[in-house]
DNA sequence: TCCCTGTATCTCAGTACTGTGATGCTTACC
DNA sequence: GGTAAGCATCACAGTACTGAGATACAGGGA
């Protein structure tokens, strides 16, 4: 993904134009610094024995209140099954538990124990200064600079379909 | 990770201060963007049979050449474990090949088969283009300050090490 | 020469999911 | 009022890795 090429067989790719070069430069860049990020942030929930997608269900129900498992899916990015899984575990954990939907017999809110009010409150607060910390690299101007980007990135990107199978 | 918060217990995260908020609302940015756009390239490469870090291994090995596992290890940011295992399943398909290090003999090459490098050749212009159009959120000269931000970024989270354990 | 420390790769059990398909409840349309 | 269609949830097999140790070699010093 270097695009200096420097290699024997650099001139098989010709067809590179300009465009496609800053895309997949940004591509890489982009991975390697979610990368880097992500891994202060599951080094830090890792210490109170969550992963990142299980934090991002306890502090949806922290910041947001109870919800349906399908808006959770949604929120925090993982297949049906995924949440169900999840939120087995942190009901195992005593984190969080299930009530039924009055308006919808079909669904089921997840919602906060006491003890999981508890977890959140007392591991957010560190959350925050480790990806503070982690984001050291960018003022806090440039981070809304890149916030703004990406956001425009992202957004194209989910709005995009796949592109289908040719083969 | 909303920061504008609406929920009952906002008040409960009274600690958050500008820094801290602007860190969060990137992280999650970051994390939708990274996800959108791996979804698209995974779509790509999983039409070939490869995953993204197989993909990663036969592009850079076809762009730099021959690279000892290590440096495959460093360059696409996978365990140990995951290069042999990469490797492995790369050689059982015939894409790839390991060879002796004359000057280590504990290090081995990774290089591409005649079949390999076919494949790569073929795939390749496709994946650009997929990698472009997921990317079209943003102009070719957003993307290279997105590209100039997320460096400084990634380079950061990546030279400090991870908040040590505190209990 | 013989350690001793460091590095490269491999092994393997374990993990955090994904994807497919099934099930049960509800709503909409005949 | 029956039936089909649509969601939300669940079960389970499969997958792509990770992380911790094991093994083999390297290189410098005593």
């Amino acid at each position: 993904m270097t695009h200096t090429v420097r290699s024997p067989v650099a001139k098989k790719v010709p067809t590179l134009d300009a465009g496609e070069a800053s895309a997949l430069r940004l591509w890489v860049i982009l991975s390697r610094a979610h990368e880097a990020i992500a891994r202060h942030a599951e080094a830090d929930v890792a210490r109170h024995g969550l992963t990142i997608a299980e934090f991002g269900i306890v502090e949806a129900l922290y910041h947001v209140g109870p919800m349906l498992l399908g808006e959770l899916q949604r929120r925090i990015l993982v297949s049906s099954g995924g949440v169900t899984y999840l939120v087995d575990r942190l009901e195992e954990r005593g984190l969080v538990k299930r009530e039924p939907c009055p308006s919808d017999r079909r669904a089921r809110y997840a919602a906060l124990t006491t003890e999981g009010k508890k977890l959140v409150a007392r591991i957010f607060p560190d959350h925050a200064r480790v990806i503070e910390r982690a984001m050291s690299g960018l003022t806090r101007s440039d981070r809304e600079r890149a916030a703004t980007l990406l956001k425009s990135l992202g957004r194209a990107a989910e709005a995009l379909p796949l592109s289908s199978v040719k083969e």
